[in-house]
DNA sequence: GATGAATGAGGTTTCATTCAT
DNA sequence: CATGAATGAAACCTCATTCAT
């Protein structure tokens, strides 16, 4: 009956808020206090109901973080160097951008930390497991789009067809890496972003003759 | 007298070894478990001693881990990789020695972890900052010997001297850790190292005419 | 619904008499061991429960004491004095009535008890002040209860109208406390309460004429 | 040989040095931080010496506590109050000043604390069985200190001579007490210490005729 | 489906005390 | 004799998770 399923949509609807709130509240502890210290009770605190609810969302802390943190992160990253790769410009101009908006994001010290501070434990693997193949499909669009920025450069004579675009990809985003999470110790002095990416774009430039 | 100092050398070798065996110990659980279950009982467990006793060497459990881990990590880091810059061959080559012996050794990966492993409670920052000024000295030994590489390079006009030597290093660094430690999903395609090192070196190498 | 009243109640009976189980058990142990030896663990195992459910009704060992040692202390004298205080009799023979009651009931050496045992630590600080904020209203109703009688006393023409009654409390309950806790070595020897009564009455009685 | 008795003096002397030094650090640390969070150690570490020391010297924790803090408090306040004893004016202006006196020196407040403080464990009941047979003798002392000076009175016709001297001795201590030791709840408001002394004085002031 | 309540498992840390040197 | 080092015992507390209602 539509009477039904309009009771249906109205307990999703209540579901997804709920289920948004959560997150919500999550990323908030998160950010505020780290990992180790974002407990269970304190997300359900902060949404108002009780701890035993996020259960019903979310089968473990883990997964709850994982579902916070990286999901949304990778969504709205994904949304945004998207909006960068189908926009103007050269290949060139694109990764400059792409470059100085990851940096900015923190996307990526973002996962490198919830990646360690989950730790090894069962539940934390297994929770990584289902993130992966989760985000999977959404992965490999990310990796497309930058590929084909690179490849578009490629193809424009701008970037060395030798270097295989994999290897590019592994080089832009380990330096987009250096530049977002920093080794307390060896990697403390500031360095410009843009010097760092020149250093790149020259690697990855086509040899005038060689 | 020299019944003294033979006492005293004796308590202080005796000291000097059960804090390398309690070192270890922690080096091996961490290895084995990660550092959110590694714990203090464990450890002890390991080397047969008490708890407590542990806690006459070391401040706190985070106290530990930095030592065990970061320090000694360190430490024969900087030993290997001076060994390298002070042996034969120009800059290209070192740097390329330099780079896989890092990747290799799994340096930049353990210390990534353990930095967000130990997460952001209070201790932990306590701790790091004890770290941090302890390490200090070394750690700028590190980056001079890595310096002078580079500045050898320029020198020998393998390098492109218009590029600071903060920013080449970072990239160096920034490339070895993207080897290192990989984003689950996003760089989990294995790249040959060689690969991301020429791109790196094409990135410094002296510009021919330009 | 009729049910949800139901069920509520049912918690609500249940949580209450566990709590219940809980002070007993706790007052029971302190009364055996003193406060440094009464642990959770051993609290929980009288009454057949988790340490960590105590944690659901207290907030800390502090609080579980106060709450079952001061609180219910407080709350059983209060009741009988009152009903002392609300009978027959003139002043004076109320007073002796409490006074009698009041070092019967090891009341007051079970307070000095308790405050000192607890020490300085700052969550023994934090637990005495949501103490005291609980108990202020009763605090007040205890005080006044006692300065009505001797206002009372001093209307009949009993007492002294000169002598503040503040003093007189305190002048009243300092004797209590005089004869509930011994200072082992120098109030050891035992002397009749009605002798100290009498002094005190004499000390705040009518002076002829003077 | 007088030779050795000098050595022999000096390393007494040395002994009695270090331990005066330990004495006054414990009271320090327990004035400072409370009997619970006084430990071993820091007293050790504030002589600059090793907590192992302290053990020759005194048998427990509980033994140097109530060394530091009680024995030498009674010793102090025992000469004091003999002070005043032995000096000018007659019964009530003695027992004026040493009430005042003993309000002032927190003397009992002191005593009651660590009493408490000490809890029940076997140890510190060892403690303060030792400590009773060591201060009887000075206990005695005290107790017919004031003693003579209640008696005094009584004989120069200020003090009723029906009231049985341990009464008053009584007396006087719990409102001295009862001025040093607040009960946080119940005797929190402050009293002229005259007023409370007045009361007694009057209660135990010969009747004229009655 | 949401909840209140309970829990088990552990975890770090503290400290008085002892013993060989 | 003083000491450095070690220790055992315990204590409090936290937290993710489960289950009856």
């Amino acid at each position: 009956m539509s009477a039904d399923v309009v009771v249906y949509s109205l307990r999703q609807k209540q579901r997804q808020e709920r289920l948004e709130l959560i997150l919500q509240a999550a990323e908030q502890v998160y950010a505020e206090k780290g990992y180790r210290d974002t407990s269970m009770d304190e997300i359900a605190a902060r949404v108002g109901i009780a701890t035993a609810t996020i259960y019903a969302h979310f089968a473990s802390k883990e997964a709850l973080m994982v579902a916070a943190i990286l999901e949304r992160d990778f969504q709205r990253i994904v949304r945004d160097v998207n909006g960068i790769c189908v926009g103007e410009g050269n290949a060139t101009e694109k990764l400059t951008h792409i470059f100085s908006f990851l940096v900015r994001s923190d996307f990526f010290r973002r996962r490198v930390q919830i990646f360690y501070a989950m730790g090894d434990t069962p539940q934390a693997q297994h929770a990584m497991q289902t993130y992966k193949s989760a985000m999977q499909e959404i992965a490999h669009a990310f990796t497309d789009m930058l590929a084909q920025v690179v490849e578009q450069g490629k193809a424009d004579g701008e970037f060395d067809p030798a270097i295989a675009t994999p290897v590019m990809l592994k080089g832009l985003i380990g330096l987009i890496r250096a530049q977002s999470v920093s080794d307390q110790l060896l990697n403390h002095y500031e360095v410009p972003a843009n010097d760092l990416l020149h250093v790149y774009l020259h690697g990855i430039a086509r040899h005038q003759r060689e």
